[in-house]
RNA sequence: GGAGAGAUGGCCGAGUGGUCGAAGGCGCACGCCUGGAAAGUGUGUAGGCGGGGAACCGUCUCGAGGGUUCGAAUCCCUCUCUCUCCGCCA
């Protein structure tokens, strides 16, 4: 969310940084407008209140020193005032709250080096910080080679017996799979492994949070109040509760409404939880195969850090990552996504793409976003700066999958499969398989 | 689900109608003390909003909303959440 003052005081880079989203039409003029009205209203009750204070004083005194005519005149004068404050309170209310609503609805704004396009075909392949195609190309595992026309995933032998969509489709309806035997467990060892690798080299705090939210906790990761559509809601009481759509959601709200010590920062959580999501939008693609579920595992990273530390920090989750990928030895790219196809709350994503033999293309597997302080305004997770004694600021928020599991699980079947249906475990799978080396074979 | 207790500042905790944004403690900051540190000691230390270049001034906020009152942390109503006991339960 916007600090109304900042537009206030930066009109035109608001405007400018609105024309490069996506379906945003927004001016800063309109909010002006809005908050001109505020601050009138708040003026003009201030006011009022404090003629009220002065004179309840006075009838204080006035009636203590036995005055009663006195305090009988101040009476009458508070009464008047009294007619007009709560009607000034109203007003205050509701033109907060067209404020606040208006604030609610617009996207984050893009950081000044990310590139300026319409949608994923303006995004730009990144290669590190000081990288090129060459350390790039070094550092990431290579395409691999199949001496027979590699399937899709659904289609290779070990998958055909153990992903079975059929069942799942009766019990739950389209967009869900079960998994079975090796296939389940492979996706069991996918999830342990990157946890275990970000919380013992990365630093990252293992966390079990609720997949069950408030709509306050999606207010504040920018979920609602604007994609209310593409999400699931249980019944709870008179209330609702979201299931998550990414572990993003508990993860960065741990920090709500807190103030921080600096010295705390930065803080670093990590989880494996299911993620849930309605994706209204998207039907009609992916319709085969668990590439696009209702309902999938994930291992979310989220950091909270300093303004200052945010952007290295993002450098840093990319990298664990990245790490992920480059364990597995699943080839992939990094793309840096442009303006108009970056998601609500970030000022800028990474989004790392697996290759998929199978279907002859690179998948998004993992999406890594710095959001600056709009979720922590959203939020109001604040930190107090050490030192002199300063007013406490907003913290900056990053959340990156770390990766998406049933889309790995996917990638390590089409990558490592064999002519003969079974498919190669992965060197850093083996000590969570029980050491398997290969699973379908006969 | 039943019964009871509670929600106060960064944290803990006092406060049952005015002088309370709020005692005391912890923490933190600055100073004194010290060769340096610890200990000790002194002072300071909530947030939002509005106005102002700033110092500062005003206003709101003691879980949330509403009410009583000239005046509410304090009284009344509703809601939310937390804790304890009982029941149920993986």
């Amino acid at each position: 969310m916007f600090d109304i003052k900042w537009i206030r005081d930066n009109p035109d880079a608001f405007d400018q940084a609105m024309s490069q989203r996506k379906n945003v039409s927004v001016r800063a003029s309109d909010l002006i407008g809005i908050d001109e009205r505020r601050r009138q209203i708040i003026s003009r009750l201030n006011e009022a209140q404090e003629k009220r204070n002065v004179f309840s004083k006075q009838i204080g005194q006035a009636k203590a020193q036995k005055d009663d005519a006195r305090a009988a005149e101040l009476m009458a004068e508070v009464a008047r005032l009294k007619e007009i404050i709560p009607a000034g309170e109203a007003e205050e209310r509701d033109v907060e709250k067209e404020l606040r609503d208006a604030l609610s609805a617009i996207p984050n704004m893009a950081y000044d080096d990310v590139p300026v396009g319409d949608d994923e075909a303006g995004n730009v392949e990144y290669f590190g910080p000081n990288g090129s195609p060459e350390t790039a190309a070094k550092a990431r595992p290579p395409k691999p080679v199949f001496a027979f026309a590699p399937k899709e995933h659904f289609d290779i032998g070990v998958a055909e017996k153990d992903m079975d969509f059929e069942t799942a489709a009766k019990l739950s309806g389209s967009r869900f799979v079960i998994l079975k035997g090796q296939i389940a467990r492979l996706e069991r060892a996918l999830g342990q492994f990157m946890l275990d690798l970000h919380t013992s080299e990365f630093g990252y705090l293992e966390v079990q949070p609720p997949v069950l939210v408030r709509d306050e906790a999606m207010f504040g990761t920018g979920q609602l109040p604007k994609f209310d559509g593409d999400f699931f809601f249980t019944a709870h009481g008179e209330n609702r509760l979201a299931l998550i759509p990414t572990a993003e959601v508990p993860l960065t709200n741990m920090v709500r409404e807190s103030i921080l010590a600096e010295e705390e920062l930065p803080l670093r959580f990590a989880a494996l939880t299911s993620c849930f999501r309605s994706e209204a939008g998207s039907a009609g693609r992916d319709t085969r195969g668990m590439l696009r579920q209702h309902q999938f595992n994930k291992v979310e990273l989220v950091s909270i850090t300093t303004p200052e530390q945010a952007i290295s920090e993002h450098e840093r989750m990319l990298a664990a990552a990245e790490t992920v990928l480059q364990r597995l030895g699943l080839h992939y790219r990094v793309m840096t996504l442009c303006t108009g196809d970056m998601g609500f709350g970030a000022r800028k994503t990474y989004d790392i793409e697996v290759w998929l033999p199978g279907q002859d293309t690179y998948r998004e597997i993992s999406s890594v976003s710095v959001c600056g302080d709009f979720q922590a305004r959203r939020m109001e997770a604040r930190y107090r700066p050490a030192g002199e004694k300063q007013a406490p600021r907003y913290v900056h928020t990053l959340n990156g999958s770390g990766t998406a599991v049933g889309r790995c699980l996917i990638a390590v079947l089409e990558n490592y499969q064999q002519e003969d249906g079974s498919v190669l475990i992965p060197e850093a799978l083996q000590p969570y398989m029980n050491g398997l080396t290969s699973i379908g074979g006969r």
